[in-house]
RNA sequence: GCUUGUGUGGCGGAAUUGGUAGACGCACCAGACUCAAAAUCUGGCGAGGGUAACCUUGUGUGGGUUCAAGUCCCACCAUGAGCACCA
């Protein structure tokens, strides 16, 4: 029988038997795996999904035999923008699209032999499904976390589509390239600002990867300083700034508005108004690229207006500049040039007054940024940087004219987007009662079944054509009334879907509390890292609301977190069509099996760490399956583990446990491939030999195992314990160690494990070659590592 | 610029706490089997020297700590990723 007949048949026996379907509930410990569920492209399943799925599948199929109650499912991530061009470029409706885009993959899933529970599969975009992320929105915008809010955002030309400030990362269209502008909308917007502190705390909950958490942290943005109140001079209103250097208080030589700061127009002396103008039209025309582009080149205007420094009440200049951001802290700041790069640069271009305030630096070159003693300082000369910040902000909250104060970079979410396949957003806004959400009862929102869904050249939603749809009632008053026509983004179905596999045919409620309380939390999620400061995020965010209003058990849902390295072409380079290195697993699977070609990912290198696509290595491990397969025709008619080969057993099987289980794939592969060579090596080998080999590689190449197994008359693997090792039978009688002459290796030594230090030494000087190196020379001392080496210090 | 990861043979990569660097695999070379090829098996394989036993050198660079450094410390270089005027 060929690999491809083998693994079709094993595939039909696995479904059949339903062997890898989670129960909610019973004896067994629970565990529960997860890998990101891929968003169904046209372009079919990549070989970097292969490796995260082989890696998830792998525990999975290990813990399932360990005893687990394993819960390994799968669905789909299929609203947005990429299922909706796909469709509008191929003249089908997103959903047939998306369909079809389902069936490939499915299929391509199931020839890979993943061990995946389909009775829980589920999409995004099924109506049973999103009724409960709109529901979820409701609950959002019921407890006050949604609100409509005109917001200056990002906007691509291109799309006709506002962005996430992460899908707009670096002033480029995420999807198109395009450069991104700044649009004034009027958006729905959750308040996961509100939320910061709760998320960045959230993360000692977590066993995520520290290289997730850190992104989290640098993506929240905290920074603490203070707020100081400036008063200005000839007008009784005042401006807040936002500093994390209360302590340079002294040195602040002159404040910057940002130009679109409300106070700008009224404080602007008459002779500067035409200047201030021309000067804010400007910055309108820039987009955040240009705007970071120019970042050397710093650009301002005087207001000719003065503030009044609350410390010693000197007057400063106020100007206003673009390089401070309105959406930032207060959209003002008080500029020490001294200790201060940007504040620097533009003191030295406006010929402004640089004011040292802390020892340390060349304030003639640059900003001094560090730390020192301060002077200049009045009551703060004399103390550090920490001290001095204490001190100042004592002062300014005892003579109210400022406070301490936290900042955080994480803005609120921009939940509207002007795209037909999406969630619609169950908002209808009546002339009369304003925004009025729908009836719970109500839901689902269903799309409207039309052919128009192209965007329209207004950037308004496909859906604001659709008169029938649109108007509707007001659930309040019941007069004539407006749907509202975006749709959501598509990171809030994976905002928590985790939590639906849980439950999947729940018609009453998301996911019953019960099935929560049984799953808890996710236990090992995997996913790409590009996901840390989006998904994931948007994920916490929404799981610690829910949890806030009572609807799931835990603050966080998801325990450990890791993430997966690409799987590159062949040139080192990502795999892309116009590159011609794209890798289609399909061809793969035909050609040289799917436990080949999971073998091969699993052998490809550090899981965590990018690594090129290699047909050789692929071959290599084709052979390597070969080899096991040969190792049967060595079976002998004896039981049990032979002398010989019974150490390495119990080793690799504590090696393969250990490895799989901390995503060391790769060397629990490798150490695989020792024990088959030490079987090739053996004249005969048992049955059970053969058996505990094919045991250990099963989940990793589960097909062949099976295979092989059952020839040999045993039960099923996927019905079999995983093996157990025993630690007093990992440690070999004997050992070789290297022996040392002044840290120079010069010799080996085999001695008995538990040997007397003194016969080791005994040993090691008795050695030929290192009774060479000793001669005419005195020894110092003789230092032993018990099993490791043997070093001896002469002079 | 900041944050973060990575630098080990011709290549992918091992080296769990500082303890025989290069496991395992690929590629390559030689040999066996074969009429021949494929497949398979055996041996070799960091560099330099030596018939050999061995010796010297070697984990991006330069210092340091240690009996002992790929691993720890300091400085630097290269490269990937993320963020990018965040006060």
């Amino acid at each position: 029988m060929n690999f491809n007949e083998i693994e079709k048949k094993w595939q039909k026996i696995w479904e059949d038997g339903h062997y890898f379907e989670a129960k909610n509930g019973g004896d067994k410990e629970k565990y529960y795996i997860l890998v990101e569920f891929p968003y169904p492209s046209g372009a079919g399943l990549h070989v970097g999904h292969v490796r995260s799925y082989t890696a998830q599948d792998a525990i999975a199929r290990l813990k399932r035999m360990q005893g687990y109650n394993v819960l390994y499912p799968m669905g789909w991530d299929a609203f947005g923008a990429p299922a909706e061009q796909y469709a509008i470029k191929n003249h089908i409706h997103p959903a047939s699209a998306v369909k079809e885009n389902i069936k490939t993959f499915k299929g391509q899933m199931k020839s890979l032999g993943f061990s995946f529970d389909w009775t829980r599969e589920f999409s995004t975009t099924d109506p049973e499904y999103y009724k409960w992320t709109q529901w979820q929105f409701l609950q959002f915008y019921k407890h006050n976390m949604a609100y409509k809010a005109t917001v200056p955002v990002n906007w691509c030309p291109t799309c006709k589509s506002v962005l996430s400030n992460e899908d707009a990362a670096g002033g480029v269209c995420e999807r198109c390239g395009s450069a991104v502008i700044q649009k004034e909308k009027s958006q729905w917007m959750l308040k996961m600002a509100s939320y910061s502190e709760d998320l960045l705390k959230g993360l000692d909950d977590t066993n995520f990867a520290e290289k997730v958490k850190l992104g989290q942290i640098n993506w929240i943005g905290k920074s603490v300083g203070a707020n100081v109140d400036f008063k200005i001079k000839g007008h009784d209103k005042k401006f807040t700034v936002f500093t994390t250097r209360p302590d340079t208080l002294y040195g602040a030589t002159y404040c910057v508005l940002a130009p679109e700061h409300a106070l700008v127009d009224e404080i602007t002396i008459a002779s500067q108004k035409e200047e201030v103008k021309k000067y804010k039209e400007a910055c309108l025309l820039k987009n955040d690229l240009e705007r970071t582009e120019l970042n050397k080149d710093k650009t301002g205007v005087a207001t000719g207006a003065y503030a009044i420094n609350p410390v010693n009440g000197e007057e400063i200049p106020i100007y206003i500049s673009d390089y401070v951001l309105s959406s930032y802290g207060t959209g003002s700041i008080m500029a020490v040039p001294a200790h201060d790069e940007r504040d620097y640069a533009f003191a030295k271009k406006f010929n402004l007054p640089i004011k040292e305030v802390i020892k340390g630096g060349d304030i003639t070159k640059e900003a001094y940024t560090g730390d020192g003693i301060h002077i200049n300082s009045e009551n703060l000369n004399g103390l550090n940087k920490e001290e001095a910040i204490n001190k100042m902000i004592e002062w300014l909250e005892a003579n109210h004219c400022g406070e301490k104060k936290v900042n955080y970079k994480m803005r609120d979410w921009i939940f509207s987007r002007q795209r037909f396949w999406g969630e619609p957003i169950p908002m209808i806004y009546c002339e009369k009662c304003g925004w009025v959400p729908m009836k719970e009862e109500d839901l689902p929102l269903l799309l409207p079944d039309v052919a128009e869904y192209e965007p329209t050249e207004t950037g308004e939603s496909p859906l604001a054509k659709i008169t029938d749809w649109v108007n509707t009632t007001c659930p309040k008053c019941g007069a004539p009334a407006k749907r509202e026509t975006d749709t959501m983004p598509n990171w809030a179905g994976s905002s928590w879907y985790f939590l639906r596999f849980m439950d999947p045919h729940n018609t009453k409620e998301f996911a019953s509390m019960d099935a929560m309380k049984y799953w808890q939390k996710v236990d090992w999620y995997n996913g790409g890292m590009e996901h840390t400061a989006r998904h994931l995020l948007y994920a916490r965010f929404w799981v610690q609301f829910l949890y806030n209003i009572g609807l799931v058990p835990n603050k966080e849902m998801i325990w450990t977190r890791v993430s997966h390295g690409m799987v590159l072409g062949s040139n080192n380079e990502k795999m892309s069509k116009s590159k011609g290195n794209v890798v289609n697993p399909d061809d793969i699977v035909k050609e040289y099996g799917a436990d080949t070609l999971r073998v091969y990912e699993m052998f490809m290198g550090d899981y965590e760490q990018d690594a090129p696509w290699s047909t050789d290595s692929l071959r290599g491990c084709k052979r390597f399956i070969d080899k096991v397969i040969r190792l049967k025709d060595k079976i002998n008619d004896k039981e049990g583990y032979s002398k010989e080969l019974e150490s390495i057993i119990h080793k690799t099987i504590k090696k393969v446990t250990y490895d799989l289980t901390h995503m060391a794939y790769n060397t629990a592969v490798s150490s695989l491939m020792i024990l088959a060579n030490a079987y090739e090596n053996n004249k005969t080998i048992t049955k059970d030999e053969y058996h505990v080999l094919l045991v250990l590689l099963n989940p990793i190449a589960p097909h062949i195992t099976e295979e092989l197994n059952e020839s040999l008359g045993y039960k099923k693997i996927c019905e079999t314990k995983w093996p157990e090792y025993d630690e007093a039978k990992t440690v070999d009688d004997e050992v070789t160690i290297g022996v040392q002459v002044n840290g120079k290796l010069r010799g080996e030594i085999t001695i008995k494990t538990d040997e007397d230090e003194e016969v080791i030494k005994e040993k090691a000087l008795n050695n030929e070659n290192i009774k060479r190196h000793l001669e005419n020379k005195e020894i110092v001392k003789i230092i032993v590592i018990k099993g490791k080496i043997v070093n001896i210090v002469v002079k």
